[in-house]
DNA sequence: ACATGAGATGAGAAGCTTTTGCATGCAGTT
DNA sequence: AACTGCATGCAAAAGCTTCTCATCTCATGT
């Protein structure tokens, strides 16, 4: 797809399949990266990461933080449900939910193709209040 | 509430309360400041703000363009639908949907206090297409 | 009214995330 | 093996937001 088959590519394509915490920074993917010992700038790491997400490869999101994460695209839709102290991430997926949204969003004058809907609240557990590392 | 009555502030809640756009970004309100031929700087539009959010008078939004926008609490909770290619916002609110989220969000171990839930589509309308000039 | 002090302001610098420019380097092709 | 063009790293720049600090303003007590 007009892509070459390069290092850093490739790393971060495996980064984002292996990693258990679906939803990464760039800065997070930089410092794994590093860390793996690859040589890298941070400026690829964002290049790669738009060039995928322009492929379809990669999903951004621009949760309530000030920055992107990314998430691999698994081919199933998704929403999320972020907590606004800590920062955690959960997927979730209600039909009733799904339906009700495109009817609203066909309402208003939206058409819904590949969307995002993201509710904001704050977790429950204990760990999150502490600070941003609980993580 | 310790805040005192400033004459950057005052204006700043005339301007959230009279204009007909809800949704608008710090820049936003600095230029419309500066049309009324106030002298205020960037910075206290910023600050006055966010200490507007802490108060609760004001909803800050992170909608996906990088910016923030700010919206005056009239105390009726509303989510919203946004176009991600020319911004364009529009408030509903739908009791099915509400009631689904708060279950799962209990059931995924968050509270939902003041929530927020953010649709992201695209505007069917043509005069979206065009460019960003069209909100 | 007037002095006083805490808090607010404006201007610019700084901070953070993200993007861009440019010389070098590598992938894929001939 | 040579070549072309895209990809990379680094550093600089951009865009939004916050911070610093000297100055000014609001609100209070006299």
């Amino acid at each position: 797809m007009g892509l070459k088959v390069t290092a850093p590519r490739v790393k971060i394509l495996q980064i984002l399949e292996g990693c258990e915490q679906h939803h990464l920074s760039a800065e997070d993917l930089y410092r794994m990266l590093l860390e793996a010992g690859e040589e890298i700038g941070l400026a690829t790491v964002y290049r790669v990461l738009t060039q995928f997400e322009a492929a379809g490869l990669v999903e951004r999101h621009n949760f309530e933080d000030g920055y992107s994460v990314f998430e691999l695209n698994r081919g199933e839709h998704h929403d999320h449900i972020v907590c606004v102290l800590c920062g955690r991430v959960v997927e979730f997926m209600d039909e009733v939910i799904e339906r009700r949204q495109r009817r609203i969003a066909a309402e208003l004058g939206y058409e819904i193709g590949d969307h995002s809907l993201t509710i904001y609240g704050r977790c429950i557990d204990p760990p999150c209040r502490s600070d941003k590392t609980g993580l």
